[in-house]
DNA sequence: GGGTTAAGTCAATACCTTTGACTAAGAGAT
DNA sequence: ATCTCTTAGTCAAAGGTATTGACTTAACCC
């Protein structure tokens, strides 16, 4: 008679043998990240979830940080399903590529702000990278300080979708809190700080995604200025 | 007879009044996240720190996340210690600003990562903002973008610094692992990658201190070029 | 059908944050 | 000098966490 206790609760069979694989456990992670938030992706709830025991995750992924890192790469492969470079508009490409690093990390915030300090330059989408590359060399950039905008381009993506993504998981309250801030710096000392009183009613009105895609434009711009300097044979000095 | 336990330990006898400040605890805390790292950062660990019980800081800070944002706060406060904008060189005192935030994130790695999803625009150190809006107005950027352009250098400092500080924290070994990413995937398929395998060697060479500096100029080039162009009239379309 | 192996489970360990009750240090009043 | 009172520091405990080692048993191979 190995019937369990009679209470109330189901007594939840053992799961068949391939029940939990990589991929589902990664894809219950996000789902877990994505509806519950990052305080509630813990290893039992994640257990829970997949209806097998708080452990069983074990048997897949050696820890948690092994887990989170497996998540990052989920989250990089989605951005990059299906990117393709476009060709002679360098720019649009650059532009692609950032934007969709952004929407993913917008959309997974929780799971963004976990494995962004884990993803850097080159753990993976490695056709994204090289496609960045190709746009800079497409543009005229010359050889050795293409890795340096490259590195420019990959790091702004991904620290700065980052950065977006950290703020999003915030509270809306605490978004709320962190508003009043100016509101009390300023009835404390109205007129030391009046370059920023004079545009607060301007800063209201700006979105982060906004900033982020100003700070793109501006980046490209500068590189492609320079692709033209260099292009017409001056030099940078 | 209130001697305790006559074992090898010393008793530690109990802390007198004052012993515990704000400021103490948040020292002590950014000294355990120095020289211990993140994980080290548990209550437990920061009372035996400051020869006190594990629970003592709870009469100074609700909560643990509340202890957090007192460390962004001193962070900043840190990081604009004697600041002071440098008059009509606009540019320097953009850059100033900048890197002020990345020294003092790059020092403090641990807590600059925990604190950072903190840290929004506008918590504290109004001056260095003020500074960056007065800096914007002397470069001659009209006043409806120029809120975008100051959103633009304040989350710049902040995210990319953050974004540094975070790869900073990873071990060694880790950092290690990420760059042999590299070689994996050229191995696998090496000329599916020719863009990227072509500046291989000169992006082993870059810092990623140089690549904020970089990102940070083109910035800069391009708030310059638009500011010329706003002063002799012309429209940005 | 029997044996093997590894996937899923269980129990236990050693942490963690946070709470509530307790105690005594030191300030202020008399 | 003593008495009282507030509250900073302490203690014990609850409830959560990651991770490990021993166990069971499902499913594959022969």
């Amino acid at each position: 008679m190995s019937t369990p206790k009679a209470s109330g609760e189901a007594p939840r069979r053992r799961l068949p043998r391939g029940a939990l694989t990589p991929e589902r456990i990664v894809t219950a992670s996000l789902a877990l990240l994505d509806e519950q938030g990052l305080a509630a992706f813990t290893m039992p709830r994640l257990g829970r979830t997949l209806g097998a025991d708080q452990t069983a995750v074990y048997r897949h992924f050696a820890s948690k940080d092994d887990l989170v890192l497996a998540v990052a790469d989920r989250l990089l492969t989605e951005a990059f399903e299906d990117f393709e470079p476009a060709g002679d508009d360098w720019r649009g490409t650059l532009v692609d590529v950032c934007q969709r690093v952004r929407t993913t990390y917008v959309s997974h915030p929780a799971a963004a702000v976990l494995s962004g300090p884990r993803i850097t330059t080159g753990s993976s989408e490695m056709k994204a990278a090289d496609a960045v590359v190709g746009a800079l060399r497409t543009a005229g950039i010359p050889d050795p300080e293409l890795a340096l905008y490259y590195r420019v381009i990959a790091d702004f993506a991904l620290l700065w979708s980052g950065g977006l993504a950290g703020f999003r998981i915030l509270d809306e309250s605490i978004q709320e809190a962190e508003r009043t801030t100016w509101a009390t710096a300023y009835a404390t000392a109205p007129d030391q700080f009046g370059n920023l009183h004079a545009i607060s009613g301007d800063l209201d009105r700006i979105e982060s995604e906004q900033v982020f895609d100003t700070a793109l434009e501006l980046l490209l711009d500068s590189i492609a200025e320079r692709a033209a300097r260099a292009r017409t044979g001056q030099d940078t000095a």
